[in-house]
DNA sequence: TCAGCCTACTCAACAAAGTGAATATTGAAC
DNA sequence: GTTCAATATTCACTTTGTTGAGTAGGCTGA
């Protein structure tokens, strides 16, 4: 259901394709949503069967015909009711972590690379968001932003994604300190 | 499959029963993997099929007699083999951050609401962890405990916790923050 | 010119994860 | 003396997530 209002929560501001779609996710949703474009796919034609979007095939000269989607009244009621809904709680699913937790019982110098393997991951992830943060903030101050700026919404949840992915990286060095002295 | 290393990696040091894990799970775990109690029955029913733990049932006088779980030879090349494969990336589910992301779409005073119960829980995670912080360091620095303290894997995925729920809370301050500021 | 990536999907099958409800006993609190 | 929380699980069901394949044109660089 929530895959749903994440796509919801998406598609407000701005209609757009799945593969448009798919790609917002990995880029700036995953901060607190994840979902495959198969995933997205399925889930649009559920919520289009269920009247909450509407689809217009665009064709294009130079590309395939794409599906672009747009909120109806009933997907904005839909948005709106399930913000009053309590949320539940976070979920986290990491396995670099279930493998650093299993340090004494696994292979270290394994563990050791796929940390070094995530914390290039996440100096990409860091970067785009710095990015997305920048061109959202369009040479306004953060507080001028934050007094009036739209979307702010999905700002602070921009923010919060770059401190995450700051913490990450923080964590990661730490990791692989301890790893090594340990190794000597 | 993970939620088979997470248990495999929470039995490594001590045997442990369903309900044992259950709370293992929800006050440290749930820092990288969250599972219910009813999926952890069932994926430890499934692992003592594939050999990975042994059972046995232990009689308590004044309570329901439980199953306690032990990892098998097996159960240990298996979280050895583990860690040996390239991990997931992160996968994040926070139907908060949905709402937040959805402020413009939604009810902000709902979603201040849901925003500052949350906060709660956060803190009162932020207490758990910081107990069984003290409680693993026992008088050492936290020097000591990196240079040859046991289990320093679970030892920095507390870390990692702390951090997390400490971010948490600030992000939320200033997410309260922003939304009175817009208030008024 | 040909490999390889990007756009833009679709389909099927399966595996894993998550939810809701139920059961039974004991102890502690009001 | 009854409600409430904790112990200790089980079952049925639903939703998510994953894998792998397939279709098809276009653009980019060596």
């Amino acid at each position: 259901m929530a895959l749903q209002d994440a796509i919801l929560t998406a598609l407000a501001h701005d209609e757009s394709s799945g593969y448009d779609l798919a790609k917002a996710f990995d880029v700036s949703v995953a901060t607190y949503w994840t979902a495959s474009p198969q995933q997205l796919y399925r889930e649009l034609d559920k919520m289009e069967a269920a009247g909450l979007v509407v689809a217009r095939t665009v064709a294009q000269s130079k590309r395939p015909d794409k599906r672009v989607f747009r909120l109806t009244a009933d997907g904005r009621t839909a948005l709106r009711s399930h913000t009053l809904r309590s949320p539940k709680p976070l979920a986290v699913r990491d396995e670099l972590l279930v493998q650093v937790a299993a340090l004494e019982s696994g292979d270290p110098e394994a563990i050791r690379e796929h940390v070094v393997e995530r914390m290039e991951a996440f100096e990409a992830k860091l970067a785009t968001y710095r990015l997305v943060q920048e061109r959202t903030l369009a040479g306004r101050t953060e507080e001028e932003f934050y007094a009036s700026g739209e979307p702010v919404g999905q700002y602070l949840t921009l923010l919060r994604g770059i401190s995450f992915e700051e913490e990450n990286l923080r964590w990661g060095r730490q990791v692989i300190a301890v790893l090594d002295a340990r190794a000597e």
